[in-house]
Parts: structure tokens; C-alpha cells; sequence
DNA sequence: CTCTATTAGTAACATGTGTTACTAACTGGC
DNA sequence: GCCAGTTAGTAACACATGTTACTAATAGAG
């Protein structure tokens, strides 16, 4: 190797790792999800409007990692499919977000295989390990997203 | 809640905080890479050819998670802006490929604070936690790995 | 040799995603 | 009340990415 030449190997690169993994359980989800027509930002609608009644596109854009206009696509997407309902609110350009009854047993259908899906996560990892994991997560988490606020300041 | 209604939090689903996680890299990280005007998947073909002389596309595809497209798209791109070299070999479908000195140069200078960064990942965690973390991510990409080459014959 | 099956790479199309800019609606100061 | 500034949501555009199908080249069976 020449003066000044870096080594670097990807496969030990952490976020090289991290998005690779990410996307394999992503894909092995993406069997759960597409089997019910569902993409992920849409799921990722059904998950937060499942646990707040009447929350509104922007509190979805705030809980997520998605913009306010990918909330607006997967919403006009879900409510096309009549899996989502909007109703009025007192302030006329906020919607209040619900879902039907048929996006409530969508949701449990996949919601269920994605508690499998966490389940085998934990079962592969040896206990002891399984927590430790976790904490760095955390921890990676907030170094990051701290660090992200800042400079958006 | 109801009969059958699955409870479902969002923010405790591994794959998502993976997802979520990776992401947060990548956008640090893109700090770095933009500067230099690269894409993720140029870099990645870039860290690929730096390690092994002559590397031809399709063994870029084989290392990475990019299918042949993608990699045939990173390779176009960076031969235009002469970060790249193809040369013919006997087997005349294939090009092996190599870093321009340009391309070397740029590389470095991306790695060096790819490195950087990895280094602030291992000190955000405290000493005793880094490994277990290391060792619990190479365990479910080798848990998840073998399951979708199992599904895929 | 030669004919079929496979492989490397790319073109063309469809789809998804990010970005900017806009409209309608609301808020608060005056 | 009224106007400046802000907020929710969407439209329109550019760009990236995935998918399918194709071409050129090679390998391997017979």
C-alpha cells in the first residue's frame, strides 16, 4: 500500500452493515407486506394511527421518519383502498385519521406476523446478548439523533 | 381493546429502528460523500475495486446487496467522471475494473472520514458494550443471510 | 464442430422517492 | 378587523431505483 492509501473494508464498515441488515428484515418482512398490498410507509401509517385515535398526517410525519408529503401519499393511498377514513376537524386543513374496519384487520393480520418476526429476532440472539443489543441501540439512537438536531439548529 | 386487536409499537420493532438507524447513518455520512460528489452506490463500488485489482462488475454485485443493474449504473457513472478504468479482459462480455488515480485520490479522502465516523460509533458506545453489539449484528446477518438463501433455491 | 443453455452487461420502461413551490387555513400582534 | 408570518397538506417536477427483456459472448453436452 502507498503513502497515504486508506485500507477499508466494507463489511466492517457499521453503517454499511446496518442498512444491509435493515434491508434483509426488510425483505423478509416485504412477504408480509406485500401479501396484503401493503407498502412499508403505508404500514408504517397503520402502525401509528392503530395506537392514537384522530391523530392527524403531522403527528405520522413527527412520530416517523417520513416527510409530511410521503405521509400524504401513503395516506391518499390507504384512503383509496378504504383502509384509512379522514374526517374534518375543527382546524379545516387538518384531517383527523381513522381506520376502517377493514385497515384495523389488515393491520392486526401483519402486525401479528411482524410480533413473529420480532419474536425469531430475539430467539436467534443468545441470551445475555439480546439485552446488550438493545441498550447499544438505544444509545446509537440518541448519539445520532442528537447530533442530527444540533446541526439542523 | 377489542377481541383479536393486536397491539403494535412501532418505536420497539427491530427492523424499523434498524431501518430508521441505518438511515441516520447514511444521512451523517452523506455529508461526506456528497462533498465529493458521490452516490452511495458509487462509493460502494469504489470501496469494492479499491481492495482487489480488476475486480469485474459482477463480482461488485456479489459483494455488495446492489443487483448487476445497479452496479452497471454506479460503473457508468463513475467511468464519466474518470474515477474509473474498464479494460478488456479475455473473456470479452467482461471489463475489469480499476481505480484512475483521480478515483484513488477521491476514495482516500472518503474513507478517511468513513473511518472517522466508525471510530465515533465505537466510542458512543461504552467499552464492554462495543463487542457484544458487533457480535449480536454479525449473528442475525448470519441468521438472516442463511434463511433467505434457504427461500431463494 | 455446433447447438443449446448460461452469463455479463445494458436498454427501456415503470414505479418510488425527494424537493420545491404553491394554496388554503390559521395565529398573533397591532 | 387586518395584515404578516406560520402551518397542513398537496401538486408538479426531477431524480433514483427496481423490473423486464434484450444482446453479445462464452461454456458445455453431444
Amino acid at each position: 500500500m502507498k503513502e497515504g492509501e486508506q485500507k477499508f473494508d466494507l463489511d466492517a464498515f457499521t453503517p454499511y452493515r446496518m442498512v444491509v441488515l435493515g434491508r434483509l428484515m426488510s425483505e423478509e418482512l416485504g412477504a408480509a407486506y406485500a401479501g396484503e398490498g401493503l407498502s412499508i410507509p403505508e404500514w408504517r401509517v397503520l402502525a401509528v394511527v392503530s395506537q392514537a385515535p384522530a391523530v392527524a398526517a403531522r403527528d405520522v410525519a413527527a412520530r416517523t421518519p417520513m416527510d409530511k408529503m410521503a405521509v400524504s401519499r401513503a395516506v391518499a393511498s390507504l384512503e383509496k383502498k378504504d383502509w384509512i377514513r379522514r374526517s374534518p376537524t375543527a382546524d379545516r386543513r387538518v384531517n383527523a385519521l381513522e381506520l376502517t374496519d377493514e385497515g384495523r384487520a389488515v393491520f392486526d393480520r401483519v402486525a401479528k406476523l411482524a410480533l413473529e418476526f420480532e419474536k425469531r429476532i430475539h430467539n436467534a440472539l443468545p441470551s445475555g446478548k439480546a439485552n446488550g443489543f438493545f441498550e447499544a441501540l438505544a444509545i446509537l439512537e440518541a448519539a445520532l439523533g442528537d447530533a442530527r438536531v444540533e446541526a439542523a439548529e
